[in-house]
DNA sequence: CCAAAAGTGTTAAGCATACACCCATGC
DNA sequence: GCATGGGTGTATGCTTAACACTTTTGG
């Protein structure tokens, strides 16, 4: 049998975008892409593509961010999709946007100049190209929303980092300071924390330990899943 | 000038599916739609509609809902787009998924033939076609998030509700039951209802106050943004 | 010895939880 | 007068929030 298509003309083309969020130990910032053509040519924009009919959206969304790191566990998540009428005026697209979490140790690997790519502190983005800004700031919301009850916050940080690392990562996202005493309590109340006997003295003549996050995946996707660890990462 | 567009040929099509939930003072229930056309004639499936190129998704979603409900003030949210390749077999399509939360009041004007539809149960969902069921646990799953912290729960009771309807709206949501003391000391010091001198009596001779949402849309969309409301709807 | 950052405990308040009986009414 | 569902208060434990000083060490 066979079955005609369910609309063999439709004029509206699909696009991916990525918000692909870093942290550098003080900062967080977000990679934009200079476009070297038109349309925008000369305009920051984020990183994107029209995807290949033969690959599933999240995949084309991964295979996005292995081009530009060349690593494959990066945290990758769906953040919406934006199909305003006149978001973008040559044509009709919608825009499907992941939003991703880079570690430091990992984005230190990209050729910037290579992709016209730069790293913009999140509190300071320029205006960037149709409704690029809007992903962005939706991209920070969900980051906040999630964060507080998922270790992702972990992703930004390297394998081992101290906790004044991890407080000054979480400062930065709610633009907000915590008290140290508190912040310590809850996060290694947690569980999600293996302390280490290293000391980093890069900071501090004291030196603080280092700590990794019991890593494994299926800790993220399964433990978390149980709504007991809800807030455990709100201060 | 004139420039060329993105991707003259590309061949991913787009689709706009439903999730509309609804729920009778008894249970939460979920509308189908039975196939009238190949493929999958027969097939229960969720309301979905190719888009027009010339209307936003949003607006395209709403749209959908007004053909079928005539009511414009539904309570209508994107829920993630599915965008696997293989999801379905026809040809390639992603599917931009919104769900809904309608009124009592509101669906009892279905003319539920006319759209060969019929209400299940949320929990006796039968096998639906492609991945139309994964959508029905996605949505019930936001919904459950979500309704800890928005009074969306409202939307889907009539204007006027007394507590124990809204206790048991929540109860089917979680599937659980909660002690009534502690669900109206809740509930009533979230500020979200307004109490009338109305005893609804239908369902007890000592009959039970009825009470109205402080209404406006604004209070939903601003007043929640507040952090402090987190948590608010959780027992 | 001192500057700079790391690390540590306690108290008070608010919130969530558990729990059982009286009330109003129609029949 | 009794069956049915509606309505109410308190005591306990837990979680959060506020708060300041000591430790370590390199220079």
């Amino acid at each position: 049998m066979i079955l005609k298509k369910y609309n063999k003309n439709q004029e509206i083309s699909v696009a991916i975008d990525c918000v692909i969020i870093g942290y550098d130990q003080k900062k967080l910032s977000v990679l934009l892409f200079q476009r070297q053509v038109e349309p925008f040519k000369g305009s920051w924009s984020l990183l994107g593509e029209v995807p290949d009919a033969k690959t599933s959206m999240d995949k084309s969304a991964q295979d996005i961010i292995y081009k530009l790191t060349g690593a494959k566990d990066i945290y990758l998540s769906q953040l919406k999709t934006y199909g305003d009428l006149d978001r973008d005026p040559l044509e009709r697209v919608i825009s499907i946007v992941y939003y991703s979490l880079i570690r430091v140790d990992v984005f230190k690997k990209i050729d910037l100049k290579k992709y016209n790519a730069k790293w913009f502190d999140l509190n300071e983005v320029p205006e960037i190209i149709l409704d690029h800004n809007q992903m962005i700031n939706d991209a920070v919301s969900k980051l906040r929303e999630i964060a507080k009850t998922k270790p992702i916050g972990f992703r930004l940080l390297p394998k081992l980092f101290t906790l004044p690392q991890l407080q000054n990562l979480y400062e930065c996202l709610y633009s907000n300071g915590f008290d140290s005493r508190n912040f310590r309590k809850k996060i290694l109340s947690s569980g999600f924390l293996k302390k280490t006997n290293i000391k980093d003295k890069s900071s501090s003549r004291k030196g603080a330990f280092l700590y990794s996050f019991i890593d494994s995946n299926q800790f993220v996707e399964e433990k978390t899943k149980d709504t007991n660890i809800k807030d455990v990462f709100e201060f």
